[in-house]
DNA sequence: CAGCTTGGCTAGCGGTGCTAGAATCACGGT
DNA sequence: ACCGTGATTCTAGCACCGCTAGCCAAGCTG
């Protein structure tokens, strides 16, 4: 009886460890360090008991991606409620993308997760990740007082694109890294009033 | 002395046909399904030859990439000069980022060679390859005449960021495809005047 | 014609994600 | 107290990956 909750507590935390252990492996040194062999090293156990808690390798991805769908959310959440908000949104606008840009070059791997690989996630439909839901709703949240816009949601998408853009593009060297705050000025400026 | 020459175009000949067989296998089954084995099968030769053209799999997409680029850069220019241009600026500009869109969605994994892979590319650099730069100067002789910015490269930059971020996120799911033209009209009209 | 150089091939290395089947452990019933 | 049973973990291996060493057969040169 409680046996069977101990073996299933257990059981859990062994799947936190494998997510944890997949993200930090991820963080440093990149998802292409993140083999099966490795990852099983890593919470030593063996190779089959990572297919026992998920489905395959995109599996533990999305499961990180998850993680980091709640992460980022609550960092939104924080710069765009923290920074002076209410009396000055375009302030508030500012710290958000600042935000949004920050956690992506901080933890690139983790976004990579989140934003360019995991596919099998629902994304928009009505069973995406709460977290996510979260997240775009923060930016759109920021965005609603500088705008006069009849679709708050499509403009959030696009806005959001051009985030997105900006940043993967940079990460892979394909815009140079010094303009950056130039562009993400010009990106604000053409998403306000 | 003749011969030398023949050996040399048949040489570059194969070459060729590296490429675009990789090209073709790309665009029909993913860059997943092409391997070198397979390549090689598809070119009727053996796995080693395509090491002594390309030195691995990254210069081969790298390859690809570059014949993606040319393509783009000339469709680009077609949308610009094509869509009564001069008189009507803003109509202009449509028609490129349309013209930029279509091609992503029609080529889904060229594009990826191009922007989302084969990092080991310049970009950013004085020695990108010409045709990129080429594609790029279009966006930004497009955008030209409808803007009013001081620094006109990096708006471009931003601009193409945003084209680059809904294409991306539109691909893998992430945003809906019923409302890409809303999108892309907001994008623009946004980056105009 | 002999020798050498060039170029393609076969075979193989170390790695990948994933899985079948053996082995081990803890449990419940007699 | 013991033994069968079921779950759980491991060992070993499959088919595939990118890439390369070394052989072998052509063709050019003296």
């Amino acid at each position: 009886m409680s046996i069977q909750k101990r073996r299933e507590r257990e059981r859990a935390e062994r799947e936190r460890l494998i997510v944890t252990a997949a993200r930090e492996l991820a963080e440093s040194e990149g998802w292409n360090a993140v083999t099966t062999r490795r990852l099983a090293a890593e919470i030593e156990y063996s190779q089959p008991v990572l297919y026992s808690h998920f489905s395959g390798k995109d599996a533990i991805m999305a499961a990180v991606a998850v993680e980091g769908f709640a992460e980022l959310a609550a960092e939104l959440c924080r710069a765009r409620t923290e920074a002076a908000a209410p009396e000055d949104p375009a302030r508030a606008l500012a710290s958000v993308a600042a935000a949004y840009a920050d956690f992506a070059e901080r933890r690139p791997a983790l976004y990579d997760a989140m934003f360019t690989q995991a596919v099998d996630l629902p994304f928009a439909s009505a069973d995406a990740p709460d977290a996510l839901r979260r997240g775009f709703d923060e930016l759109r949240e920021a965005l609603r007082p500088v705008v006069d816009e009849d679709n708050l949601d499509v403009l959030t998408e696009t806005f959001w694109s051009g985030l997105h853009g900006l940043l993967t593009l940079m990460r892979d060297g394909r815009l140079r890294r010094e303009q950056h705050d130039l562009r993400l000025a010009v990106l604000i400026r053409r998403f306000s009033t």
